[in-house]
DNA sequence: ATCGTCATTTGT
DNA sequence: CAAATGACGATC
């Protein structure tokens, strides 16, 4: 189902979003009816002449009451729920008689596979079987319901092959749970959608309009978008959703968390009152989200938020996929294969005809790469409009003076931004954005707490382990000799920069004014109006009802000290995400070196300039999403083995193995006592060879197995984390 | 987990 | 030389 052509259908450098051209066609088209009803199927003649085979088979013909095929269609194909690589492909089964009306495409059913009866998903009927041997029956359709939806099926078996997953392993994403009492209810009635009048929040978008046009003439326009500061975004989302929906097609939004599921549920509820879409969590009861799902998949509910399992959400007539925040980490789903909603959506966008919308109030180096293949236009407001909403924010670099105030002094907050913060508490809440606790071991004047700093570099002092001596992070230097420049202690200790901590120092540096926080454990969804400083980790930031009066980015050099490829691009994304809940011209504070990129790309409110000039220094680096990688995590060992098996793509590059970062070695909990050595290879190929390097991998995989190789390599394609 | 195949051993 | 045993690999 391919769209006509449209202004925004460009295909062009679509080097891996693109599958091969047409999809190879189905082996046997359900043709012809498989005739003669005779025992066995098709094929069943040669295997009975065997003296031996014979007797056995009579019996169990027998002993199961002489089960009969399907006269119509009595092969099944089905997807078996085995774990080993190499049985990743369907496998025949015969229809009895009996299970000839249940036994639809899409349905579940279990079969006796290799002995053990399994779990399986039907594919489709056919005539005929390719199969050499003695196809056995189906053990029993679990539910007529014809879960797996076509075009799902499809784009699982892609997504499968594009992270060198199994269907299965995508298909456990795809489809929750089943509970049989859910499925017994009567489905609701709907009713059918007028198209909304106007842009509403796009026309501050000079391509706005034109984006909503081809989204209401069917057709798929694509766009990497750069969102306003503002609250705007969600009605915005749910304007183009209603769009979709009177245009006859359906809406599929995904989003980061619970908080902007419930905003972009608000905002679908507004525009297309209730009961035309659904929200789904992952906290919902398991038999509300089966609900729910299965109001998608029976078409009654043709618009979806949700976070990123929903990105499978069978929703018909696609017409629109979203991702909002495509930088967020909490996209990619942590089960292998370990898909991204961006990777996922985009292919469902191409597969379907679907116009797609990705971004978030920054843009990420991905979606610049998106923009600059031609896959999708760039769809941001002029800069007028921005400086008309945009914050005015003024970063305080590590010398910056500290008030006189102790209280704030303790607190670490530099005179302009506790001034700034003073005089923001008049008129309403004030934002405070601190690095996660545990985020990067900082270390401070066992005295003072006055940050430990390389007496070379100014760089963040960090110890390897708890016991050695301190060492740059920056230039990593050893700093054996130091002594706190502010009082003159000798002593260096680890602190815990936290919000909790925070809190409690800026509760005392602001007398009289509410401290609220949010973060990991307890997150606020919204504040009132009321005056309060408002501390919060990055990404648990609670939205205020008519905006925070100032915001305050704090130990900005935590985030941006991080030894990580990303560490800019995705401290601008903090920052810009924090920032774009205070009003129109309030005051951001933000503590970093005003000359650093990260920076100045918030000063100026330009995150497209700063990610193109990051995709560059990628693509100069060899760094994603310039190019693909895929990592290898296991013992060196596995990774030699699976290595040497693996018929690399021309070009392919192989970095490593060396130790494991942390998260990726620990990332399956494995009850295994003592770990084993975790090592992790890098391998480096050109975007173009992206497809064929996770073949390679897929089928290296697929050759351990079959071999019983004990230990387990795990393959991630576009791993998240590189340095 | 189980079944079938094929090579090897064992019994006549 | 046939029947019994066992290793191996595929698994419909």
């Amino acid at each position: 189902m391919t769209n006509e052509g449209g202004e925004a259908e460009l295909i062009p450098g679509l080097d891996d979003i693109v599958p091969e051209p047409a999809a190879k066609p189905p082996r046997k088209p359900a043709g012809k009816n498989g005739g003669n009803g005779g025992n066995g199927g098709g094929n069943g003649a040669k295997t009975a002449a065997k003296p031996g085979a014979k007797g056995a088979a009579a019996r169990r013909t027998a002993k199961k009451g002489a089960r009969r095929p399907a006269d119509n269609l009595p092969v099944a194909r089905i997807a078996v729920d085995v774990a080993l690589p190499h049985l990743d492909r369907p496998f025949d089964y015969l229809v009895q008689t009996e299970l000839d009306e249940q036994a639809v495409p899409g349905c579940r059913v279990r079969v006796r596979f290799a002995g053990q009866l399994v779990d399986g998903f039907l594919l489709e009927r056919v005539a005929e079987s390719d199969h050499e041997g003695r196809l056995s029956f189906l053990d029993r359709v679990v539910s007529p319901e014809p879960v797996l939806a076509p075009e799902i099926a499809a784009l699982a078996r892609e997504v499968a092959d594009r992270y060198a997953g199994s269907l299965f392993d995508v298909l456990r994403l795809a489809i929750p749970p089943r509970q049989a009492r859910v499925e017994a209810e009567p489905p609701g009635e709907h009713s059918g959608t007028e198209a909304p009048d106007g842009p509403g929040a796009w026309a501050g978008y000079p391509n706005g309009p034109s984006f909503l046009t081809a989204l209401a003439g069917g057709r798929a326009p694509r766009a990497v978008w750069t969102a306003l500061p503002g609250p705007e975004w969600a009605a915005a989302l749910a304007r183009a959703a209603a769009v979709a929906l009177a245009a006859g097609r359906g809406a599929l939004i995904v989003v980061a968390d619970w908080r902007d599921v419930a905003r972009v549920d608000e905002a679908l509820t507004a525009e297309l009152g209730e009961g035309r879409h659904v929200a789904l969590t992952a906290d919902l009861k398991p038999s509300e989200r089966y609900r729910r799902w299965l109001a998608i998949l029976r078409g009654s509910a043709r618009a979806v938020v949700g976070t990123r399992a929903a990105m499978f959400a069978p929703v018909h007539d696609l017409g629109l996929v979203v991702l909002w925040d495509d930088g967020d980490d909490v996209h990619p789903d942590p089960h292998a294969p370990y898909p991204h909603p961006r990777e996922v959506l985009a292919l469902r966008a191409h597969r379907t005809g679907a116009a797609a919308l990705i971004g978030g109030f920054t843009r990420t180096t991905e979606g610049t790469q998106l923009v600059e293949s031609g896959w999708a236009h760039a769809l941001a407001a002029d800069r007028v409009r921005i400086r008309e909403l945009m914050p005015r924010v003024g970063p305080v670099g590590e010398d910056a003076e500290l008030p006189k105030d102790a209280a704030a002094r303790t607190a670490r907050l530099p005179n302009m931004a506790f001034q700034a913060a003073r005089r923001a508490l008049e008129d309403g809440p004030v934002l405070v954005q601190v690095p996660r606790r545990g985020y990067l071991p900082a270390l401070a004047c066992g005295r003072c707490r006055t940050q430990a700093r390389c007496t070379a570099c100014q760089g963040p002092l960090a110890l390897q382990s708890s016991h050695a001596t301190p060492y740059c992070r920056w230039c990593g230097r050893i700093a054996g000799d130091w002594r706190c420049p502010e009082c003159g202690h000798i002593h260096i200790r680890a602190i815990v920069v936290g919000a909790k901590r925070t809190a409690e120092e800026l509760g005392r540096a602001f007398p009289g004014v509410a401290v609220r926080t949010s973060g990991r454990g307890a997150v606020l969804d919204r504040i009132g109006p009321q005056r309060a400083l408002v501390v919060a980790t990055p990404g648990a930031e609670p939205m205020a009802e008519d905006g925070y009066t100032a915001a305050l980015l704090l130990d900005g050099w935590a985030l941006l000290g991080r030894a990580d490829l990303r560490a800019g691009e995705e401290t601008l994304r903090r920052w810009m995400n924090a920032a774009a809940l205070v009003r129109p011209g309030g005051p951001v504070v933000v503590a970093a070196d005003g000359s650093l990129p990260a920076v100045q790309a918030l000063v100026r409110w330009d995150p497209v300039t700063f990610a193109e000039r990051e995709l560059e220094e990628r693509r100069e680096a060899g760094f994603p999403p310039a190019v693909r990688m895929a990592s290898l995590t296991a013992s060196p060992a596995a990774i030699r083995g699976l290595l040497s098996d693996a018929r690399l793509p021309d070009g392919a590059e192989v970095l490593g193995p060396v130790s494991a970062p942390a998260s990726a070695a620990s990332a399956p909990a494995t009850l295994e006592g003592d770990a084993p050595e975790r090592e992790r290879a890098l391998i480096r190929v050109r975007r173009a060879a992206g497809p064929a390097l996770a073949k390679a991998l897929k089928e290296a995989q697929g050759v351990r197995s079959a071999r019983k190789a004990e230990e387990y390599v795990r393959v991630q394609i576009d791993p998240l984390e590189l340095l």
